[in-house]
DNA sequence: TCTGGGGTCCTAGGACCC
DNA sequence: TCTGGGGTCCTAGGACCC
């Protein structure tokens, strides 16, 4: 798709298990596997030498630990790897400004926005060898392997074909025959259910694939997917390296010891885990209209329920109230294994300009958890229609940490300015509807309904 | 010895509106 | 009175990724 191989793709080495040899120098050269530790437990990474015995990603402890038994089994320090991944990213960015994170432990970027052109095999091999040895000290000691081709998918394939500690470079113009010989299941995307598919087609290698009418792809594995196969398989691939991807759901979930039956303890599980998402909400200044509550029966069959709000909220108690109205309405049967809590459809929750100094000292933010019935008293929730004596008519787009956010337009207005106001604000009142639709949707009377 | 936790994207059907 | 599509939103489930 470019002319120059400018997308690296930066991959670190058994991330979570390297770091854990780092700190500690007596598991260096051994086996150390990290990842849930319980009864139900499932290995995040082994390190190079755990999987000599076959230890890998997804597989439960349980089986890790009979196929090495003499490995060192810890749970996971994602604060750690964090701090880390912080460091080891700002390296990149030094290296480009286009930087796009894949997970803690992988990200893209585009050399091209750095004002490289022209670049050669050898100049990326270079770039590619001096960022490994900037991660190298910076993360004392970890090593990287980056792959570069002239689009994503092709740097992301390569950084696997020399791990560890490799680099691959893919010269421009020899994308469709690097792939073709490979098996369907090195693009992004091919999992196990589309790889059984395609074999059924006759697909193995990407080679088959190259062959195959876009029409029966489609045909076999959908419109969008096989839509971007079809182009995938010959290399055309354009997808730009975004660096601030908006993040779409925050969620929270705990997969038991043993299965669940008693409602009254999933109810206060599920409390919790509102108030954790909440926290989290709040914390990326984000707000959701799309509550969801996710179980997994005994039998690892798993439903999701959810409901939406008329506006969004990063409040936790309204996230836990209708939590446990969707949870009430699930059945539990045999008992469940996981219960989850999330929040979609999100929004900005409050952009840094709606504030200026002047009203942050008129809207303290309430760092302690305000009483509840003080918050209930007024009864502000997101979708109620308002009136401030100052702005006029609007309606509540957000509400939290004794706040309400209101847009200020109405069916008959246009869009006004976006405000906050304390709750306690006697200048914001209620609208108190007269039709039978008061506040509009389903979800709307929770906040007041005194439960 | 059964199968984590955090996400993303897609599909499909029904409701509802024009 | 019957018969339409198209678009959007919501819900539920599934595939996939690290």
């Amino acid at each position: 798709m470019r002319n120059d191989p400018s997308v690296l793709h930066v991959d670190l080495d058994a991330f979570f298990a390297a770091v854990e040899q780092r700190d500690k120098p007596s598991l260096r050269g051994k086996p150390v596997v990290v990842g849930g530790i319980g009864v139900r437990g499932v290995v995040s990474t082994a390190s190079y030498e755990a999987r000599r015995y076959g230890v890998r990603s997804a597989m439960s402890t349980a089986e890790a630990r009979s196929r090495c038994p003499h490995a060192a089994y810890l749970g996971p320090r994602f604060e750690v790897y964090r701090e880390t991944s912080r460091a080891v990213m700002a390296e990149m960015r030094a290296l480009s400004p286009l930087v796009e994170p894949l997970s803690v432990d992988e990200a893209f970027v585009d050399l091209s926005a750095s004002g490289l052109t022209g670049l050669t095999v050898d100049d990326v091999r270079a770039i590619a060898d001096d960022l490994k040895a900037a991660i190298r000290k910076v993360s004392g000691g970890l090593t990287a392997s980056v792959g570069a081709g002239t689009s994503k998918l092709i740097a992301k394939i390569a950084s696997e074909l020399d791990k560890p500690d490799g680099v691959v470079v893919v010269p421009a113009g020899t994308e469709a025959e690097f792939l073709a010989p490979m098996q369907v299941t090195v693009i992004p995307g091919v999992g196990p259910a589309t790889a059984q598919r395609l074999s059924m087609a006759g697909v193995r290698t990407v080679a088959d694939l190259q062959q195959l009418d876009e029409d029966e792809l489609i045909r076999q594995v959908g419109s969008a997917h096989g839509t971007s196969l079809h182009r995938l398989a010959v290399a055309a691939d354009d997808r730009p390296v975004v660096s601030d991807r908006e993040t779409k759901s925050v969620s929270v979930e705990d997969t038991f010891e043993t299965d669940l039956i008693d409602r009254a303890l999933l109810t206060a599980i599920g409390d919790r885990m509102a108030h954790r998402v909440a926290e989290r909400l709040q914390k990326a200044q984000l707000s959701g209209r799309t509550v969801t509550v996710k179980t997994r029966m005994h039998d690892f069959t798993t439903h999701t329920r959810s409901s939406t709000l008329a506006g969004p909220t990063d409040d936790a108690r309204v996230i836990a109230r209708v939590a446990r109205r969707l949870l009430e309405e699930s059945e539990i049967g045999g008992g469940i294994r996981l219960l989850g809590v999330g929040v979609s459809s999100l929004a900005d929750w409050i952009q840094d300009d709606l504030f200026t100094e002047d009203e942050h000292a008129a809207n303290p933010i309430e760092v302690v958890e305000l009483p509840s019935r003080r918050r209930d008293q007024r009864g502000f929730h997101p979708g109620q229609d308002v009136e401030h004596s100052g702005h006029g008519r609007g309606w509540v787009w957000g509400s939290g940490r004794g706040r309400v956010t209101v847009r200020f337009e109405t069916a008959d207005t246009p869009p006004g300015p976006v405000r906050t106001f304390s709750v306690d604000d006697p200048a914001l009142t209620k609208v108190q509807h007269t039709g039978a639709d008061a506040d509009g949707g389903p979800e709307t009377d929770h906040n007041g309904s005194g439960d």
